[in-house]
Order: structure tokens, then sequence, then C-alpha cells
DNA sequence: ATATACTATATTAAATCAATAGAGATTATA
DNA sequence: TATAATCTCTATTGATTTAATATAGTATAT
């Protein structure tokens, strides 16, 4: 799995969104600030997070995004997934991988296909509801630094 | 963690040379054409993985390259973050990582570190001397399929 | 009407990846 | 000692991906 800019970009404007999730739409401008994204770039990830089914708009004025569905029933995998591409390390694991001459007797496959495995268990279980809860706690007890 | 064609090729020139550990010096074409990789290409690789102290050469005529140390004092994790770079999915977990600015309160963070820990264990607890046991564990006792 | 905000493509700059090319250095051996 | 085989080293090329910017258009509240 390797994790780039609009993957980050893709993940900060869901949880940014979940954080948010009971104030309704908000614009573009207003994500990008918070989660620190070039707004124009945001512009194009938050447009793929729709097409996905992540999230969904209304134009104009008081336009904006908003997730489609509650926090607690999107995980990390799937925006990740979707945005990034497999989780796979390596290409021969995936289904009807054929550019291989030795796939059925490689000594390696079976362990990419086991981070693969521990990869998606990570990430599959957790939702972003998960992590909203942690940044509302983290944001309640806050801890001094010196 | 994203394996690369040269880390692939890195890889499997390894362990090819572990297998063939008993027999000495392997030239590059000899190796080039038993892992089905592309001459030249392979020649950068075997220098860098001779810099990396993995394995050594011999030049001029009888020349050739085989494992500075036995496979069983070869992991994986070695091989591949010599040649492909560090086992993390995102650049932020890195010691000395500077360009985020909520560093110590991301909600990613912890997640990232579970995967790369996750992916550390797997690839950092298997030998060449592993792999090179299956292999000739599969070669005496070969499967039949239909 | 108009300002605001999302939609959609196109373009660009940089980085990375994969591979090829070619000249040079070393060594066994005939 | 000439030669062929082989590793060494650097440069170059083409393709792809990544990250970002630019620009023109569509929808909507006021």
């Amino acid at each position: 799995m390797k994790i780039t800019h609009k993957g980050d970009y893709a993940l900060k404007a869901v949880l940014d969104m979940s954080v948010h999730y009971d104030e309704g739409l908000a614009t573009i401008q207003e994500i990008a600030k918070r989660i620190d994204a070039p707004g124009k770039f945001l512009e194009q990830v938050l447009l793929e997070l729709k097409k996905g089914g992540f999230i969904e708009s209304r134009r104009g004025k008081i336009g904006g995004y908003q997730l489609s569905r509650p926090p607690q029933q999107i995980t990390l995998g799937q925006v990740i997934r979707f945005v990034d591409g497999p989780l796979e390390p390596i290409a021969c694991i995936n289904e009807g991988y054929s550019d291989c001459g030795d796939l059925h007797q490689c000594a390696f496959r079976p362990i990419w296909r086991d981070v693969f495995q521990a990869t998606s268990n990570i990430v599959d279980n957790i939702t972003f509801a998960d992590l909203a809860k942690k940044i509302e706690a983290a944001s309640k007890v806050p801890t001094y630094s010196i």
C-alpha cells in the first residue's frame, strides 16, 4: 500500500466531514483550510469522492459537500482503495493477473498475500466514526506538553 | 509498501542465488535467464545489491555473482528496504519528518504505524533460506493439476 | 442580475520507473 | 601477451504517475 498526497487529502477530507457531520454542508475552501490542502486540488479529490458515492454536494450559493452516509458506515479501507487503488504491495496478487510466468509456484506470492491481508484487516476495521471519536476525545482532554 | 519491478527482480535474484548457494558464482545472464529479467537492467540491480553488501562478485572470465553471506542470514525485509525504500505506507511515519503541521495529533498516524508494524513483522521474519527450502520441497513433491 | 460555489477538462512541471546504450576495467586462458 | 568473457559505471531515453494550476462552464440563493 502506498498513500499519495491525493489519498491523504481524501482521507483527511472525509474525516473532516465526519467530525462536522451534524453541521451540514461545508464548502471546498472551508475544508481545504481545515485540512491544509490546496483548494483547486481538493476540488478534484472531492469530485472523485462524490463519484465514489462517499459524499454528496449542493451547487450554487450555500452549496458545499457533506457525507452521503454516516461516518460509522465508511471505513478507511473503502476510501483508500477507491482513491489510491488496491492495497496489494505488488500487482501479481490481483485476480486475473497473467504477466508472470510462474504465478502458481512463486515463493513470494503467499507472502505478499499475507501482507495484503494484514493491511486489509487493519484498514477495513476502522470507520471514520472511530477516528472522529478519537479526535473529539482528544480535544476534551488536552495534553499539555512543555 | 510498494514493490517495483526493480525490487521484484532484486528479490528473485537473491532467492535464485540462495537456491544455488552451493554452486558458487553465477553470471548476470544466467541469473537473468532463470528469473526472467532484462539482462542490462538486472546488471544495475545486482550492482546495487553488491553495494548493499548482500552479494559479492568476481570480474573477468569465470566471473559472476554470489551471496556474500548464507541465505539464512538475509531477510526479505532487508532486501526490500534497501532496494525499494522504507516499508511505511506514507512518509510521515519516518523519524525526522516535519512537513505536516499536526503530526502528534493526527488521527491516521497510529494506523499507518500499525500497518507498518504488521508489514515489518512479516517480511523481517522470513529469510531467503526459508524461501529456498520451500522451493526445493515443491520440486521434490510435485502437485499434479488437471 | 449577480455573487457564490460546484463541475469538468486541459495543461504543465516534476518525479519516478523501466529499460537501453556504450565505454571502461578486470581476469582466465590459449 | 592477445583475446574473450565478465563485471563496472554513467548517461540517456521513453513512459507513466503525481501534484498542482488554469480555465471555462453550470447551478442556485438572494
